[in-house]
DNA sequence: AAGGAAAACGGACTACAGTCCGTTCTGAAC
DNA sequence: GTTCAGAACGGACTGTAGTCCGTTTTCCTT
């Protein structure tokens, strides 16, 4: 009998029960504690003591804090990225690419003043590249969009360029600086891309 | 008599012997280790012990680690923001305002080259903002140009747009991906610089 | 239902940045 | 030269991310 009847090249052992129970009970846990006292505040002790869970627990789930933070945006990192590929114009499909990719920066800052301190604390390393799932995302569509404009260049490179931007770290420390609004970051934004986009 | 013959207002008094003393040896300890080991492995516990000082002094004259790396790259910032300013042209004054901003890039990405990590390590907070001296520095070139090239826009958004493209720890990580090069960075800041300042 | 291998767990441990406060040193005034 | 106020110092202390390994739990096999 096989371990696993439906994959048989590579399986993945499914997850044992108390790694289920334990990894919802952490993440339930973290949001509750952020909710209370912010995403800075919260402390690994202070998670593992609060869940009743030991420290190492944690890492091994997530393997590091950066990890947690990324699993507590990923559900809002899937409905950004669904909402690009397939919602509704002006972010979805059905406007032309620079109008696509002004809504994807503004919607972006949006995320970003809503939760923001969850977004900068799930990036990993020193900036933002193309390793965790959300980011590579990001990186494609951005990409696809430029493309699609007929903006010729070196499309990698200039997608890192305008991310960088739309940071999380970068437009949080931006919106404490006194006379910066959301609005004027959406401006900025789009002023940006529609310059980057004018020559072709 | 008084304490201080030339400025007479704001008068801070002068810096003790033994902290002049002791900045030097710190600055020169931490060159020497940086040179055999590397910036990442700095830890101010190891240069305390190497430096024959206790903890409290590094903090007491530098503030933060980062404060340290900035520093130590002081010297070269300066250089370099006095090359930008009345050195020869292109970086310096002579040449068109574009000409000038992509040589800025250039040169810049030249110096995160040769002492990436130092400039890393020498950011402060999440990512750069106009704080310490040397980004207010270069967030003041960079919009004196654009306003030289007759860029109608957020000019102070902008600039910060443009020099998160050029933030030492985004290089850094660049550098790192396959098929990444300096050459392909100058390119690609040459080619945004020249996008952004087109429209007017 | 019993056995056992592998996965998961727990919390002590390390390494690090940054703080605190009692102690030491400097230099200016007399 | 003595005095002494305040600057500078030292290193123990705190809080934090991340590691390690002996112990416990799960669940597959028989």
């Amino acid at each position: 009998m096989e371990r696993n009847l439906e994959v048989v090249g590579t399986a993945t052992p499914p997850p044992r029960a108390d790694a289920t129970r334990n990894r919802a009970r952490l993440l339930d846990t973290a949001r509750r504690l952020v909710a209370e006292r912010g995403a800075e505040a919260l402390s690994m002790d202070c998670l593992a003591e609060a869940a009743g869970l030991g420290k190492g627990t944690i890492f091994r789930r997530f393997g590091s804090r950066a990890g947690l933070f990324e699993a507590l945006v990923d559900d809002t990192e899937r409905a950004f990225q669904e909402a690009c590929m397939s919602g509704p114009a002006p972010l979805g499909p059905g406007a032309d690419p620079v109008t696509r990719l002004v809504a994807y920066g503004r919607r972006r800052l949006d995320l970003v003043v809503e939760q923001g301190a969850l977004l900068a604390a799930s990036n990993h390393g020193p900036s933002a590249l193309g390793l965790h799932p959300a980011s590579r995302a990001a990186g494609m569509h951005v990409r696809v969009l430029l493309r699609a404009a007929g903006v010729r260049a070196d499309l990698e490179l200039l997608t890192i360029q305008l991310l960088a931007a739309l940071d999380p770290a970068l437009v949080l420390n931006l919106l404490r600086l006194p006379g910066m609004t959301l609005e004027r970051l959406g401006a900025g934004w789009e002023d940006l891309a529609r310059r980057v986009t004018a020559a072709g």
